[in-house]
DNA sequence: ATGAAAGCGCTAACAT
DNA sequence: ATGTTAGCGCTTTCAT
């Protein structure tokens, strides 16, 4: 038989709601007798019942918060859809999300956000806003008020989050490599282009695909590394000048940045399929470039996985006390041609 | 607020056991009574809440039955898992599963499981067996008798299955070719290996595979085709053969087969790493020869998620009628290097 | 053919 | 500090 709440009453020689009081850690219940419930709990291996739970809080459904960059970034689209997909599966386990959109460049605006969220009753955040000193005091202010973060996308790190969820950005530079060490097999060179060196995230890649380029059998040498700034100019501009420089350039890695702008300027010097091009995501520039046999591959981290597991992991930890498995929760790597699409 | 089943009842002015009746077909309802609860619930916009649902079916358990080869096969293995992970998520929903083994040479085996699960009561099957005319008819039984049935991983066309989820093999093939187009650029010889052209599912990746040689661009030659009948031996002394006669062979697709002979064979002859591998699946064999770089790609199409979604289809449709979306549910197509191990 | 009521396991408001 | 009880929305049994 399954162990239910009243089980363990019996057992214990108390009533439900005593038993329902220690299990959710509610204050008013004497040591003693909490220490016995939950010893029994223990014993008999005791799992509360989902449906139960959920059905219970029908009258006051849950709230998550969700806290990230306005929607029309394009990238935003696919984690949106995945949390909606998530959110479509637990709708009537009784959880509701409350939507706060904020600009990625102002901290104070995330972090206001959450506090926003924990003041209006919320019982878990997602959260995905550039790191920074202040939206690490949120996240923290959060934690100890017993409201759990999950950031996903981009991390904050040192912060009281129960997990990151996002990709591996280092491997996904690795694999870029990896990619270029079997399509160009002789002495070449290769371009990396991102968009600063500045940011944590953006060196990620760099550096994974450096390392790839550093491993045994390797010939590729990288002769630079741009800066495009996520800008279409930028990128333009300076690979073009990279283009004229090195006639027998032989490879690209787009690791950020603006993939028409890279797909314009092997146009304009008519090198179209003699360079070998990876690039990252599914983006609408990216999908037309690999169908223009312009671009070889891109490497994608599932980003609506990344939506739904996030939802999934909250809801698991503040519903079923769950914890996550590791701080670090990669999605996994996968490599687009076109006719994978 | 949400439309229950008692809201209805109020408006409708009847019992809320009336409703229930009649919201899950069972009878004992005046045709026009049932027509107006009907036509007051598509109003309304009636979806029965699942907790609730789940709630009520925890006396009695819904049972799916499961029948599959046998637990030696490896590649179940990453299948059984999704389904556990999907069996999981359902526990608390009330779902029991029911898995019967049987041998995949023997239909009768697979279609007397059939029978037996839908006289033992199971509300839906979930099924992977060699395609039959036994097993057709099996099939058929279940669901006049209204137990839907879903195949995974190898179908059985023309059968009244709910539908089918599994790989898109021609696309599998295709996606292979893409890759080999990208590897080698200029003319050269290519040789496929196939487990027996008799049966459908493994002329298909061969299929995708000429496609995609066929299309632009492609400079390259089939020279053999092979059968290697899934067996170590005449995989390996075929290929071995045709290594022989083809010094200048420059790749290989394993579109079904032993990749360990395929491993043996070129390394008998030397060529580790001049001759570009692309193979299917993730099983120890391809992973090793990944590692020692002597395969080139495998790609993979999720046969975790297979068994995830099979089991969610089948749940989602018995729990809340909810059909397929179409008859064939592909899973994603995968490629994956040693890099993103 | 239909209604009434008990129960699934848990939560929360109200008593004591 | 603890017990009692009334739901949450649906199914099912027992009356009528």
């Amino acid at each position: 038989m399954t162990v239910t709440i009243r089980e363990i009453a019996r057992r214990a020689g108390v009533s439900r709601g005593t038993v329902d009081r220690v299990l959710n850690g509610r204050p008013g219940v004497k040591p003693n007798v909490r220490d016995r419930i939950l010893e029994i709990a223990n014993e008999l291996h005791y799992v509360p019942n989902l449906a139960a739970k959920a059905l219970a809080y029908q009258k006051k459904p849950i709230v998550f918060g969700i806290v990230m960059p306005p929607k029309d970034i394009q990238f935003f689209e696919f984690i949106r859809s995945g949390i909606g997909a998530a959110a479509e599966e637990l709708k009537d386990l009784g959880v509701r999300l409350d939507y706060r959109y904020v600009d990625n460049e102002r901290p104070d605006e995330g972090a206001a956000a959450i506090r926003e969220l924990v003041e209006a009753g919320a019982s878990g955040i997602l959260f995905s806003v550039m790191d920074d000193e202040l939206i690490r005091a949120s996240i923290d202010f959060a934690a100890e008020r017993g409201v759990p973060v999950v950031t996903f996308n981009s991390d904050v790190e040192g912060s009281k989050r129960l997990c990151f969820v996002g990709q591996d950005l280092r491997k996904s530079g690795l694999v870029a490599a990896g990619l270029m060490n079997r399509v160009l097999r002789e002495e070449a060179k290769v371009v990396i282009v991102t968009g600063s060196l500045k940011f944590h995230a953006h060196r990620s890649r760099v550096e994974g695909f450096r390392q790839g380029l550093a491993e045994g059998g390797s010939r590729l040498e990288a002769v630079a590394v741009i800066e495009g700034f996520d800008r279409y100019a930028d990128t333009f501009e300076r690979l073009d000048r990279v283009l004229a420089e090195h006639p027998d350039l032989a490879g690209i890695y787009m690791a950020t940045g603006d993939v028409a702008a890279c797909v314009d300027a092997i146009k304009r010097h008519g090198r179209e399929g003699r360079i070998r091009v990876v690039c990252n995501d599914l983006l609408p520039a990216a999908e037309q470039g690999l169908r223009e046999r312009i671009i070889d591959f891109t490497i994608v981290q599932n980003p609506e996985r990344q939506g739904y597991l996030s939802l999934r992991i909250l809801f698991d930890h503040v519903f079923s006390g769950k914890q996550p498995e590791a701080e670090h929760h990669f999605t996994e790597t996968h490599i687009y041609i076109p006719e994978s699409l």
